[in-house]
DNA sequence: CACTCGATGTTCT
DNA sequence: GAACATCGAGTGG
């Protein structure tokens, strides 16, 4: 299990017909590649408490300086830093009081990420119900906030190596379906909330919302 | 240093 | 569907 992790998932990528409504730059894109081929694979947080992951079943794609939902589309700042680095780190910044877990995607100097929204609990589900203070699976980890909460995910892995840290990425699971892609979640009207970069399983139950 | 604002979640009505 | 809790980063003095 701990050998499959980033490269793996990047292996999986394929170009879907479904994509037509995105403007032709996006096709070349690293990123929505990423985010397409990351949903099936497992996200596993190894930490002193135990083991915890589930299954990606909702992601976002942050494109570089051109768009304007990206945290990067203001220049290189001290929080953005890790989505210039190469790909395969961990990009985790606090929001209110969350952090969310995005997954550096593009080459080095080209600042995108993939934004995990949500999984479908599968490993140490009473640790994660534990850490949420919850029981119901549907709401474990049905949002960037309440995923990274469930696996004890903190901004103490900002930066952290997803092929060294005990966070990392699997195997792709059994499971999988059509996808959706629809606008992201959260951002204001100007910055770039029309544009369709959140992908997801359309009839999966922990997805954050329809 | 003081202010503003979220790629959010929970708890209300 | 709306209010709000709450904190690190960004911005402008």
């Amino acid at each position: 299990m701990r050998g499959a992790k980033w490269s793996n998932a990047m292996s999986h990528f394929r170009i879907s017909g479904a994509d037509s409504s995105l403007p032709r730059s996006y096709y070349l894109k690293a990123t929505v590649d990423a985010a397409r081929a990351l949903l099936g694979h497992i996200l596993v947080h190894e930490s002193p408490e135990g083991t915890t992951g589930g299954i990606i079943v909702e992601t976002e794609a942050y494109l570089s300086q051109d768009d304007p939902g990206c945290h990067a589309s203001i220049g290189r700042t001290r929080r953005n830093d890790p989505m210039f680095g190469p790909p395969g780190y961990a990009y985790v910044y606090g929001i209110h009081r969350c952090a969310c877990l995005n997954l550096v995607t593009a080459p080095e100097g080209v600042p995108e990420a993939v934004l995990i929204r949500a999984l479908e609990p599968v490993t140490g589900i009473e640790l994660m119900q534990q850490r949420r203070g919850l029981l119901r699976l549907k709401d474990l980890c049905s949002g960037p906030g309440k995923l990274t909460q469930a696996l004890g995910v903190t901004l103490a892995l900002n930066r952290a190596d997803l092929t060294v840290q005990p966070l990392y990425v699997g195997a792709a699971a059994v499971t999988a379906g059509p996808v959706v892609a629809t606008t992201r979640i959260g951002l204001r009207p100007e910055k770039g909330a029309d544009l369709p970069l959140r992908y997801y399983f359309a009839d999966n139950p922990y997805v954050s919302r329809r």
